[in-house]
DNA sequence: CCCCCCCC
């Protein structure tokens, strides 16, 4: 074990690039740093005392809460060594964890020799790595990992006829804050246009662009003369040279790009195209089942790809700042056989073309939670119709075989037929506390609950026996039956229901009202028939009652205040009663717990 | 140094 550690240790001055692998060792000594690294480490594996690592400034914190001290076992998961104007080698650690915190280590785990200041000197710069360092090859599927493998550590390009050409071709995967001497060869896809902005700090212009190597992945974001200086020599889908820019810290919440740092071109940087570019690979995508977008957080920056299954025409909306914007929606479905509805604007709305139902890739959607789950184009989405991806060519074979014949379950779920609006799930008790109702207009909720009582008494009226009249009529004491509304008398008139029943869920109880279909569905029988058995039968008629209480239903509500003699109260009128799907209830649950779970 | 991304 001393052995292997020993090795390693020495090894990671030799890689040159990133290195992905695992080294253990004690913390000897931790000096405070400067600028934006602000710890150093003295490293110790049994052997070798090493004092150029470094903590990138992501890992800082775990030395500002002493877990980085003194005497700690440190396993580096991941690391890039620079080389120093003088020849010194730094490994800056980018990915490391406490093994064994300073209190826990008894005895002696690193080198047994005591540190002694001054002692340790700067190891020999880049030595040839020892041919034994072959099996420490990564072994986890870590950011080396991803795509066709080309060593970039051992085999360095150069990059000729670029004006910082001794600088190494390097893979984005490899980019860091602490290296600032290199080059990428990569291609952009996605080009922005260029915005101006203005605010408390400032104002001016920029433009960003997503370039792409084997490697991974990076955002580039040009500043003011950066933008005068490059954006017009930037074709969407080529390859360039990039040389020197400043990394910093991406912000995951407005990127789906898998990198942790994004580049800011400054003075310094230099991008010169590149024609010979056939191996370079075109976007990335990381595709997320439609399926599996349920258990995503809300806002999620995701990549999707789908059959477009329907098209909306595109409409006009107005937003909140009073603009105009253009905006079409369109059904998305893949192989998890489960469809969401798509949002895209502008010029992108305007001429999307879904004629064909293309296949549709979406780079960097965000994930919306209206009806449920739904996706929105963003202005740094890619959209891609009908790729050149084996995704595409598989879900086109997959669609035009059995897919088409699918409905597809949508996890954009629209209140009613005409897809007017998302269902707006409430408690009871959130029904009170939200005051819903007590605006100018009703609103709707919809709710589980469980009749807990239910009204016998004034549950059937007499209503006129016209077709389409449903008004309570007045029994003339002589056989015939007025309608007011009709102006009309009749020999006859039919039972109907208007059914006060109490409903609770677990937070509160309501008392709502249900007419005919809803209270029908409540009894479990027709109103007819209930009719007749209030006039004939009272214990099969209370029998329907005491047979209906404690069932549980999904009630869809409007509830509005109305107003008696000065006295305000709530009245809820059920719309819509059903029976609880479990399967869907259970999901909303869920999901619900998911949502909570990640707050 | 931006991070706007809309509407039901």
């Amino acid at each position: 074990c001393t052995y292997i550690m020993t090795y390693i240790i020495v090894s990671l001055q030799c890689k040159g690039n990133l290195c992905v692998n695992s080294v253990i060792g004690n913390i000897r000594k931790i000096d405070g740093g400067s600028g934006p690294v602000r710890f150093r480490l003295m490293m110790s594996d049994g052997l070798h005392t090493m004092s150029s690592f470094m903590l990138s400034t992501q890992l800082n914190y775990l030395a500002e809460q002493n877990e980085v001290a003194p005497n700690c076992v440190c396993l580096v998961k991941r690391s890039v060594t620079n080389v120093l104007k003088d020849g010194r080698p730094v490994v800056i650690i980018l990915d490391m964890e406490v093994v064994k915190p300073a209190d826990q280590v008894g005895g002696k785990i690193g080198d047994p020799t005591p540190y002694v200041e001054g002692q340790s000197k700067a190891p020999q710069p880049a030595a040839p790595a020892p041919s034994a360092a072959r099996p420490l090859q990564p072994q986890n599927g870590g950011p080396m990992n991803r795509g066709p493998s080309r060593d970039f550590g051992k085999k360095p390009m150069s990059a000729p006829n670029t004006p910082s050409g001794t600088s190494k071709v390097v893979p984005i995967a490899s980019l860091n804050p602490y290296q600032s001497k290199w080059t990428v060869r990569a291609r952009v896809t996605n080009k922005s246009a260029i915005r101006t902005w203005s605010n408390s700090r400032g104002d001016g212009k920029l433009f960003s662009m997503e370039i792409v190597d084997e490697s991974g992945e990076i955002r580039v974001t040009g500043f003011n003369q950066e933008v005068d200086k490059f954006y017009s020599l930037i074709e969407q889908g080529k390859v360039y040279y990039i040389s020197k820019g400043s990394l910093k810290i991406a912000n995951k919440q407005f990127t789906s790009l898998k990198n942790d740092y994004e580049m800011t071109l400054n003075g310094d940087s230099s991008i010169i195209p590149c024609d010979d570019s056939q191996d370079v690979p075109m976007v990335q995508c990381d595709f997320v089942f439609i399926a599996d977008l349920e258990a995503r957080d809300k806002d999620a920056i995701v990549d999707v790809i789908g059959v477009c299954k329907s098209v909306e025409d595109v409409t006009r909306i107005t937003t909140k700042n009073s603009r105009e914007v253009s905006k079409r929606n369109i059904q998305l479905m893949d192989m998890s056989g489960k469809t969401i509805q798509v949002t895209m604007w502008g010029k992108e709305a305007e001429t999307f073309d879904g004629t064909g139902q293309p296949i549709l890739a979406i780079k960097g959607a965000r994930l919306s939670d209206f009806g449920g789950r739904s996706l929105s184009t963003l202005y740094s989405s890619t959209l891609m119709i009908n790729p050149d991806m084996p995704e595409a060519y598989k879900l086109r074979g997959w669609y035009d075989k059995e897919g088409h014949a699918l409905d597809g379950q949508s996890m954009t779920e629209m209140r009613g037929g005409g897809g007017s609006g998302p269902t707006n799930w409430k408690t009871l008790a959130d029904v009170k506390n939200e005051h819903l109702g007590h605006g100018d207009k009703a609103d709707y909720f919809t709710c589980v609950g469980t009749i807990v009582y239910m009204r016998k008494e004034n549950c059937l009226y007499q209503a006129c026996s016209s077709k389409d009249c449903n008004k309570k009529v007045v029994d003339q004491q002589n056989g015939m039956y007025r309608c007011e509304k009709c102006d009309k008398e009749f020999p006859d008139f039919k039972y109907r229901l208007m059914l006060s029943a109490n409903i609770a869920d677990f937070s509160d109880n309501q008392w709502v009202t249900c007419f005919q279909d809803s209270a029908e569905t409540l009894l479990g029988q027709k109103a007819d028939y209930i009719g007749q058995l209030k006039d004939s039968n009272e214990a099969a008629f209370d029998e329907i009652f005491q047979h209906a209480n404690f069932n549980t239903f999904v009630f869809r509500n409007r509830v509005k205040l109305e107003t008696y003699n000065d006295e305000s109260r709530i009245k809820v009128t059920v719309v819509e009663a059903k029976p609880v799907d479990h399967k869907e209830y259970s999901k909303r649950l869920i999901m619900n717990i998911r949502k909570t779970a990640a707050q």
